[in-house]
Order: C-alpha cells, then structure tokens, then sequence
DNA sequence: TTGAAAGCGATACCAA
DNA sequence: TTGGTATCGCTTTCAA
C-alpha cells in the first residue's frame, strides 16, 4: 500500500523546492501559470491529491471546517424532521463556501475527550448545549451562533415562539373551542411521559419549549378559557412512538378535548394518525394544531394547520452569519400560521392559507 | 480573546514537562494517578482542554474522525429520509466508538480543493461517488466501505435490489394485475421527468435502480405481464415536488394503470397523496407499491406496502465494519416485503404482515 | 521566481 | 515516573 505522499517528496521528484509545491496549490500568483500547471499536472500522475489537512490546518490555524454543535445525539437529530430542516439550510450555505461539515453532539462522550472543537473555524450551535462544553468553546473565542437558544454572549438566530404559540392558540379560541389539551415538548426534566403538574406552570425557563407554552397560556387567558396543568402533556423526545402514549392519553381522557394544540408537527401528525385508529373524524370532531411545518404536514391525509417556523431558512442565515462574521445581536425569523384544510374534499385539491 | 493554550504553555506553568502533560491526557499508566489529576485539574483552571485535534492527528496519524462520502450534495441527503435513516444507523455506532462525524459530498467543489478526505481514518461511501475522488481516496489506503454500490476493490454493504423489487411486483402480480406504471428513480442521466424508451432496458447497469428495474421486469415476464418502456418513468431525484409529475403522468394516462411499482417509499407516499387529490381510491382502484419502508410508510392515511430494506441497519453496519476492519466481501442485507392495509378499516387499527 | 529554514502543537521515543 | 527532543506535513517569511 503506497503510504501517501508528501508535499516534500513530492518536491524532491519535481526537482523544485516545497515552497514552489504548496504555491502551486495555495497561491497560484506566486509562480508562473506554466509552472504552476505542470507541476499540478505532475502531482496528479504521481497521486498527490492536495495537503493533508492536519498539517495545513496546524499550519494556518484554520480548516476550511465548520460544525454544527447539536444539543442531542447525532442520530436523533438525523431522525428529527425539523432539525433536518436546519441542516438542510446550512449546508446549502456550506457548499456555496466550500466549507466542509463536522457534526458534533454536546451530548456524546467523546467531545470530552477529544476536543474535536479544535479544529473548526467556527461553530453553530443547535438548541441549548451542555453548559460544559459550551463555556470550553466559548473560551477559544472562535466564531460562534447560536440557533433555538438565547445567549447573552452570542450572536443568535430564532424565532419568537412566544408570539407564534399564542397565535396558534388563537386559531383554536377564535372557533370557539373552549376544552384543549397541549401536547408538549420537553416541558419539564423527566424522560417519561407525564402531565404537569401546577408548579410547572409557574417556573418558566428561556427554552422554546416554555415560551410556547407561555404563549399558549396567554391565549387561553385572553381567551377567557381555561388550561391547567392536568391539560397538559410533556413528551420527552420529539418521536412518533413517544408522542403516541400521551396523544392515547389524551384522545381518551374525560371529556375528550375538542382540539390538540401540539409543540410539533411530528407529534401533531401522529396526533392525526392516532385519532384516525380511534375513529375520530379530524376535523370535524378534533382539531389540532401543529409547530413548525416540516414537509409532510401539506402532504397528510388531513393537511395540518401549523406554524411556519422557516427551519431551512433559520439554517441558512445562521451559516450566513457565521461565515460572513456577522456576530452580534439577535435575529428574529418571522413565523406565520399556515392554516390548512378548511375545505378538503376527496377530489378537490387542498387549499391553504397564511395569516401573518 | 486569550488565543488558546499550547500544551506546552500548559507544562510551562505546570513546572512539568510536556509529555508529562501529554500522558495526563492520552496515557494515563504513565504517570502517578496523583500527578495525573492534580494536572488535569490545573488544566481546567487555566482554560486548556486538551490537545489541539490538528496537531494530534498530524502526529499520531489519525483523527478519531470517520467521512461519510455522499454521492449526492448534503443537503439533499438530509432532506432524503432513506439517507437519514442510514446517518441514524451510522451515527448509533460513530457514538459508541467516540469518533467524530465529517460529512463530505463527492458532488462540492470543495473537495477537489481542500482534499478535507486526508482528515478521516476511515470512510463510508455512501452510494456511488464521482470517479475522480473515488480513486483519490483509494490510493490513500485508508479504509473504506461501500454502501448501495458494488466495487471490486472494497468491501460492502448492499441488499439484493433485483429480488426485492421482484417480490414487490409479483405480489401485485399474484393479485391478478396486469396492467401497471413504473415509477422509476434515477434510471436514465437526464435531469427531467421523462418516461424510458426501448433502449433504456437493454442498458441495465450496476446501480441499484437499474436493479431493481430488472427485478421488475422479471417478475413482469415471469407473470406472463408486458411491461414495456413507456410504462416505465424516469424520476430524477427522490423528492416529492419531482415525483408529483411523473405521478400526475401516470394517473392521467389512458388507459389508467391499476397499480403503481415505485422504486422508494417517497414517490409511493407522493402517489397517495396525488390519488387522493384525483379522487382515486387506493387501494380499491389504485393499488401502491414503494420501496425502503421508511418510518412515515406505516403511519400514512393508507398504510403503505413496500419492501422494507432496513436502512438504519445498514448504516450500523457499514459503520461497524469499517470500525472492526472487517473489510472484505460483500455483506447483504435481507430485504422483506411488508405487507400493509389489506384489511384497515377506519376505527380499527392497520395490520401488517411480513413475507419473506 | 525560487530555495532554505523556522515553527504551527503535539507525541513518543529514549534516557535518566 | 519523568524530561529532553526529533518529528509529523505543511506554510511562509526572507534572502537569493
């Protein structure tokens, strides 16, 4: 097995000095456009593909890498709809720059060790990390953004889910339903599924999560309807198979509430799918409301009313201001409630509507 | 912005010297396990945590970090939930081992340049990459691994995609169907919908859609079925906005086929969807075949058939190979069609059952 | 336009 | 158990 080749070697073949090598590669005005070609051109015959990246990015102190810092484990965020929104959008931003992509979880071991952190020009960070090691990468003081989380030292794009919550909410009370139960997200520490209890209600955090609830408390309140904390669910993970029990829960309690308002779309499409095996018509007997609007919510049997949060765009805009060093302040992306299915029939195509 | 800590910085502070420093972080027997801690907690302090990964990797010669090479841009892997379920499946194993994440594209631009495919110790190849960096990354002899191609000069990781997708189409056979669509991914290099002409099925290739189109065609003449060229359509990407038209196509034609055979669960899900807005009824009028089995096929409004090919599994075990240096010979996966919807009734809940 | 040489930060050998 | 030191592969300044 041929161990690769090294600038240096391949220097010596050429009969030139490493400098003129790395030149050729790297700062093509430093020799002329013959010599330049012909000795890429040699390096191809010979099987020298480029500098190895450890001992340029030693070199430079930078990598041509950008990570994304995930608040989960990489393979849940795979399975997550909307965080693939997000990568989408950062990644169509990566290739437009030539930036490769380093995943890296705050929640997995290894970053302990490995210190993984060190090599990226600079890092997004992905929902709430690890207060450990978001302290490490802030100290190395490398560009940084945060997304889905505020943070007084970073720059930050989100959105403002308080606002968003309230108007799906409204959505709901503006038809006159009065008895709801919300399908929450992540609402409080446990890893299983539960109501809250009163307590809950009354410790707000800064997370997304709370601040939906927040706003659909505010609704309610508005609204002159009521929700406790017993109408309240708390999912631990944004999965179907994890949303199914409370939906179950919930769909069956006494009296069955007349709509779901759920924290995502992926809990709000199992929510649909739920009430189908129960045999409970949607809309006309339950409405729910979703969060988000990942792709499959216009394509669902019964199209889901959600809130737009432009997850692909959030994406985009924050590798944007990473790369352009655009580092201050915060970014509010609009959200806007995508009603949908108001006047489906088999045969007629769905209709959808924004309010803003 | 303090720039970060040199080990050696660290040791000179310490009053130790750098290996010392070094062996507190990588060799733990090679020194005192007082000494060991003392310095581990006097790195902390002072902000340094731990080796910078450039430099390591230039000196040890590896990185603890694995590639996933796409064939197809980033961003359209993560909107692909086949491939999302393969990154699952990949990423379940990188955590276990502590290896980090690199995401490359043999698509971008940026690695014919910044040949970041020096940095990994060890690459999956997911789906068949562009020559020219193929080669590249085979002449660094680092492992490598297949996955959904074939290649002599590697190990890999596939599932027989000619049985599958017979065993797809002869349950459609078996049901007395005779006159069926093809909605084919990526069988022709054109970029737009189209439909195959006759020569197109006397070019079969390695890759997996001309594979499972033979499979097709098989289980077509095995029945005593003509299936011929303008039966079949070309779908260029596995995306629902592309899907739509071939599918609109196909339903619109005269006259219409009573089955769809689709060569992934994205287009099948997109033909629900489209029948529905038609106003056809599946599966008493139009019966839907996809491939892959992707999570969102057992929670449509009519529960897909497809085959299910147990992509996460293959993304585990890709990984694991390539860990374990297992890396001759070809694995296969087992494939099984899933059976979904023959008897759902709205208030009773799906049944399935496997064939294999 | 080219070449010589210093040094990026860490590791691992060998000696003490 | 610890310390000195050559070296990993490359970039870049400076001098020729």
């Amino acid at each position: 097995m041929p161990k690769r080749l090294t600038l240096k070697q391949v220097a010596e073949v050429l009969q030139v000095s490493t400098a003129t090598v790395s030149n050729a590669f790297n700062r093509p005005d430093q020799l002329s456009a013959n010599l330049r070609e012909s000795i890429l051109k040699r390096c191809r015959e010979l099987g020298y593909h480029g500098p190895s990246l450890a001992a340029r990015s030693l070199r430079r102190g930078e990598s041509n890498v950008i990570a994304v810092m995930l608040a989960d484990s990489l393979s849940y965020n795979f399975s997550d709809p909307v965080a693939n929104q997000f990568l989408q959008g950062v990644a169509d931003i990566l290739e437009v720059h030539n930036k490769q992509l380093l995943l890296l979880s705050s929640d997995a071991d290894s970053l302990q060790q490995s210190s993984a952190e060190s090599l990226p020009d600079g890092i997004i960070f992905y929902g709430t990390p690890h207060k450990e090691i978001f302290e490490r990468i802030l100290a190395t003081g490398k560009p940084a953004i945060a997304v889905d989380f505020e943070q007084d030292r970073l720059a930050s794009v989100n959105v403002d889910n308080f606002s968003a919550a309230r108007q799906a909410a409204e959505h709901l009370f503006s038809q006159g339903i009065r008895h709801i139960a919300v399908m929450g997200l992540r609402l409080v520490e446990s890893r299983r599924v539960c109501r809250l209890v009163e307590a809950d209600l009354h410790a707000p955090s800064t997370e997304i999560s709370s601040r939906r609830l927040q706003g659909y408390l505010a609704a309610a309140e508005a609204a002159g309807v009521s929700l406790s904390a017993e109408q309240i669910w708390h999912i631990p993970l944004n999965k179907e198979e994890v949303a199914r029990q409370a939906i179950r829960e919930a769909l069956t309690s006494q009296p069955r509430p007349q709509a779901l308002l759920c924290m995502s779309d992926v809990i709000a499409l199992c929510a649909e799918q739920q009430a189908r095996e129960l045999g409970i018509c949607v809309p006309d007997e339950l409405k729910i409301v979703g969060f988000d609007d990942i792709p499959q919510a216009s394509q669902a049997a019964v199209p889901l009313t959600t809130v737009c949060q432009q997850s692909r765009e959030k994406g985009r805009l924050a590798a944007k201001r990473l790369l352009d060093g655009d580092l201050s302040g915060e970014l509010l992306l609009e959200t806007r409630l995508v009603v949908r299915g108001s006047s489906v029939q088999a045969g007629s195509s769905a209709t959808s509507q924004s309010i803003s």
